[in-house]
DNA sequence: CGCACTCCCTAAACCGGTAAAGCCCACAAC
DNA sequence: GTTGTGGGCTTTACCGGTTTAGGGAGTGCG
């Protein structure tokens, strides 16, 4: 109300109102003990009439303890919006910082290269207390740079891509692993994977994993490639899947993400084939996408939101100096809906 | 190579090796006039060999200037995972922060009451130096908690929803209407929407503007309901509208956005009805969605990217200082594809 | 009464920068 | 030989908090 028009109230105003020291205000909204009960109650009661919050900024120049922490994407803006993995683990990440009181500064980037330089500035810079950090590569230069900082970090990826860095991931192999052996039980024999980006190292442990089943299953058919994740070439490699000759035809096909799942099933639709009935198809990921097809798409299903929670909640650990570690988290699960069923004939 | 290893370099440790004092350093990292070409070189290099960055943090603290700005989103996470809506408009509003190196703040909060909160929070705090605003509703809250603040704020949504502050907002009443009249072109009589979130402020003028087209146009058969955006409140939207009697039941459905649409077109499928063939359907905003489906859907297709772009390019002009303004970007232009045509008979 | 011991609180030194005022010196003009 | 003039750099006072050393008042006890 008497908030006066130029706001700049500072720890030396409340001070003033509440006849004390700036020490003895900072005490009391840090919660600190030294404070007699009534004091304090007069310095809450001046802050309040006065619209004080403390300048974070200057808190944490002193202090030295950030309250932001940071998380630098890197794909192609076109891919992102599609995606719905990386708004739900935002949200999931953004629970748990709440609850700290703590604030997210995102970045899209393009390259793996700057989003080391983008951390080392964020850190150099002092910016953020730590880092989220996301889509590993074999020899992800963020190792390095993010050791050699001493920066607090959480890295979402398999033990075996993120070097010593305390990591939160999913048991991919095992997933893909069910995956196959669902489509195999189902009848399937020419099972097809639409992959994501082969430069990420979850691709890679995905391709192997496809591959190790396929063998020991004995499906000769079995076969599978790299998109970048987008729909189109999730519907390109679909039709170049779908379109080779009827004995070839993969008669079941595993998708990376939903989005290329969705893809897929147009394409199925564009070229006359009935799913499941000609060609199941599953998804991976399970948004609620996945609910607004027809058929609806059985899916590898992923509780992404926890995904983000558990990786922020690691992070807090990781700043608090608890050792490094690995967090698993819990593997995708099947579940069928509309788009697998056993082959025909 | 030689960092120290507990990095805690400050200004003062380059202005030793560089055998000048601080406020030198200063000078040259601000590119500021007065100091000779061959200190500035020295000071720089003895910066690149000791690693350091200015701390962003003492900067803003003594210059106060603050070089982020924040965003805060309100709706369910379900939700925002799925609207690529968001994320483009993030990437947008990316592209030029990083233009002026500068950060962006994110937050998913609940209520816009919250919302109202944060800002005043992070404001009083100095935590961001403006904020872009979404998502306007009637007497949105916000509008008067940046006044009060005297925040550099730039509001996304008509300047009939957002008082004095600045705006950047698409035309949705002239897109509305363009979509009725194509439709009608076709020979559309019985023509429905399934619009958004009836809190908001747009969904309100669209439901307006709709209301008028058909009134103009002497469409009897016009209906038009509220939904929460989400792909399950659009199927049921649909749903309930295909169900009816054939001579009541619409010939085509205009959504809110793409999600919807999709959810609309998998329900036809599912009742049994040819898209476009028994039911044409056109969606907004046009993500990448609307080129994944069979038939592929035409929208009313919307540059979000560069709409986020412009929002951030107004906000930097409010916060160098130029007066309140209104913004408005390119329309939403029809964009036919395969889920429109004239009705069947 | 003196002394130790709490309990509350203040004063002042930071944190790591920026900004404005000031100092020094070379060179030019009168 | 003064007296500008201005380029090049240093000094110093902040910015708005936190933190620590320490001081005064009150209490218990010998």
């Amino acid at each position: 109300m008497t908030a006066s028009p130029s706001s700049r109230v500072t720890i030396k105003d409340v001070a003033a109102r509440a006849g004390v020291s700036k020490g003895a205000v900072s005490l009391a909204f840090n919660r600190k003990p030294g404070l007699a009960e009534a004091t304090r109650d007069r310095i809450f009661a001046a802050a309040r009439e006065l619209g004080w919050e403390p300048n974070l900024t200057a808190r944490s120049l002193s202090s030295s303890r950030v309250d932001v922490v940071g998380l630098a994407i890197c794909r192609p803006a076109r891919m992102l919006g599609l995606e719905p993995f990386y708004m739900e683990f935002v949200s999931g990440v953004e629970g748990v910082l709440t609850e700290h009181s703590c604030s997210l500064l995102l970045r899209l980037v393009h390259t793996v290269e700057e989003e080391a330089g983008l951390l080392e500035s964020w850190w150099r810079g002092r910016q953020i207390g730590g880092s989220i950090l996301v889509d590993f590569r074999a020899d992800d230069p963020r190792v390095a740079a993010a050791e050699r900082l001493g920066m607090p970090v959480v890295a979402v990826g398999h033990p075996s891509l993120t070097g010593s860095l305390t990591s939160v991931w999913t048991d991919d192999a095992t997933a893909v692993t069910e995956a196959v052996r669902y489509l195999a039980a189902l009848g399937h024999r020419r099972i097809a994977r639409v992959g994501g980006a082969a430069a990420l190292g979850h691709t890679v442990m995905r391709t192997a994993a496809f591959d190790a089943a396929a063998r020991t299953l004995g499906l000769a058919g079995a076969r599978q490639v790299a998109t970048d994740y987008s729909g189109e070439a999730g519907a390109r490699a679909t039709r170049s899947m779908l379109t080779a000759a009827p004995a070839d035809r993969p008669t079941a096909i595993v998708y990376d993400n939903d989005i290329m799942a969705v893809a897929g099933l147009a394409v199925a639709a564009e070229m006359g084939l009935a799913v499941p009935g000609d060609v199941s198809l599953l998804a991976w990921d399970d948004s609620q996408l996945c609910r607004l097809t027809h058929p609806t798409l059985s899916a590898m299903s992923h509780d992404v939101h926890g995904f983000g929670a558990e990786a922020a909640r690691t992070l807090f650990g990781v700043i608090t100096g608890s050792g490094p570690g690995s967090h698993p988290v819990p593997t995708p699960v099947l579940t069928p809906r509309g788009s697998t069923a056993p082959p025909r004939g």
